[in-house]
DNA sequence: GTTGACCTTCTCGTTACGTAAACCTTTATT
DNA sequence: AATAAAGGTTTACGTAACGAGAAGGTCAAC
């Protein structure tokens, strides 16, 4: 079966000119292009907009889809899993938000109180898990940015004690990372004891570890710009690296 | 209690440059000014600022939000109300979306075959839920756009009966509001059946009828401008006064 | 053979901020 | 008391992902 543009973008109800700025940014181009010009689309590149569908879903940037996508190690199923259980994250968000509002008309009628920080709540979780759609922006934040890792830790409802223990876990991977890059093996001692705080200092962020999750995050190391700049300032090729050294950690 | 922009934004898990944005466009002035310049927010300030995020969270856009909370009018709890609904059908949607990639995997498993209709069908239904989210985008598309309305019908599954009887009634509201414009009055005959005609034809495109959403729509009509315009062009002040109709007519 | 639906490229506009510069004020620490 | 750090201000330019048009070529049908 062949789609002009807009066949296809009545199949995918998206427009016209979304499928062309597509083709520009070398993100879905056609199959073809006929004698007179015109963009042919195929099969497959039907089930690759889907898969790009998925991706804008969960809100992920055009750049990072590209990454993610071009990648000759993307693996759909994994890819697809991922976004099975954000998407279950994403529901359960919206039934606390839907809480929310359901509390606020009560309040509203004076049949209870809400605090000014109960007001926010639904929506401080809705950040954090967008931000973890965008594959791994929270994470990154953490690290760089002080006073979201305060804001954070707050509404987190993290002991001192359990906080101090995951800024200290990442204090480590940050330093353990350029000698393990030295040692020029992902899978040396030193490069797992740092995938493997890697993961207890996840098990901090992340309502529950998976080892999908962490290959995704793993993914994501490379294929976010900013992530990828975050890890290389530390040592070069740093995300890379600790990509691989996940990737085998996980393996095991 | 009083607030500093960035101890509001903290609160509220916005940026402090958005503050200022919604002080520079009067979505959200500070209560006060203090002696140094800086912004200093109240109470009614954080009220204000989580109603802007219930409305935001919908993707209703900023513009949209001045005009209906600006107006005297507003009315919080029926707002609300309006949110609730949205919510859950967003949540459905998404449980909708969540059985897609369900599918897909096993499709890519071999476990069974999907249609490249199926493969975009629980997109197509967010587009609708999406535009309905911004006050009625999608039903102002239904009466302009030809194309929208033919592929809006085939994925509703409406027989072509149904679906001319949805057409009719449309051109019926269409041609019937000048003339009721002319009566100069809301609660006249005419201007009540033009409202009665536009519930019928509301039923055709949401999948409930309620007082409240037929109200909310009412709202919108005046507040987005697109909107607004489409039913001026029918006839001047077409927005304004199918508006109050709705009212008096819901309120029968 | 012309009308209308489709296709093309090119360019400019939009929304809701992010980011940086240059500077002033408040708070904390030496 | 001096100074550094944290937080406030305005101004101004940048950005993502298209939408909306202009100006023109192509194709099926009546």
């Amino acid at each position: 079966m062949e789609y002009t543009i807009s066949k296809l973008a009545k199949l995918a109800n998206v427009s016209a000119r979304t499928l062309r700025y597509y083709d520009e940014i070398n993100l879905l181009k056609p199959a073809r292009i006929n004698s007179s010009g015109y963009r042919i689309y195929g099969q497959k590149e039907v089930d690759r907009l889907q898969q790009i569908m998925f991706f804008r879903e969960l809100d992920v940037e055009l750049d990072t889809i590209i990454s993610i996508m071009n990648n000759p190690e993307f693996d759909k199923t994994r890819s697809l899993q991922n976004h099975l259980n954000q998407l279950i994250q994403k529901r359960s968000l919206l039934e606390k938000l839907i809480e929310t509002v359901e509390k606020t008309i009560a309040s509203d009628k004076g049949e209870l109180k809400m605090s000014n920080e109960q007001k926010f709540e639904a929506f401080k979780d809705n950040l954090i898990q967008e931000n973890e759609n965008k594959y791994g922006e929270e994470v990154r934040e953490k690290y760089g940015d002080k006073t979201v890792e305060e804001s954070n830790k707050k509404f987190k409802n993290m002991s001192q004690q359990q906080y101090n223990t995951m800024v200290k876990l990442g204090e480590d991977i940050l330093a353990l990372l350029p000698k393990a890059v030295e040692t020029g093996d992902p899978a040396s001692a030193l490069a797992q004891e740092v995938a493997s705080k890697h993961k207890e200092w996840l098990t901090f962020t992340w309502p529950s570890y998976s080892k999908e999750a962490h290959r995704g995050l793993a993914d994501m190391y490379v294929a976010d710009k900013r992530f990828k700049a975050f890890y290389d300032k530390a040592t070069e090729g740093g995300a890379e690296f600790l990509r691989e050294a996940i990737i085998i950690f996980t393996n095991k």
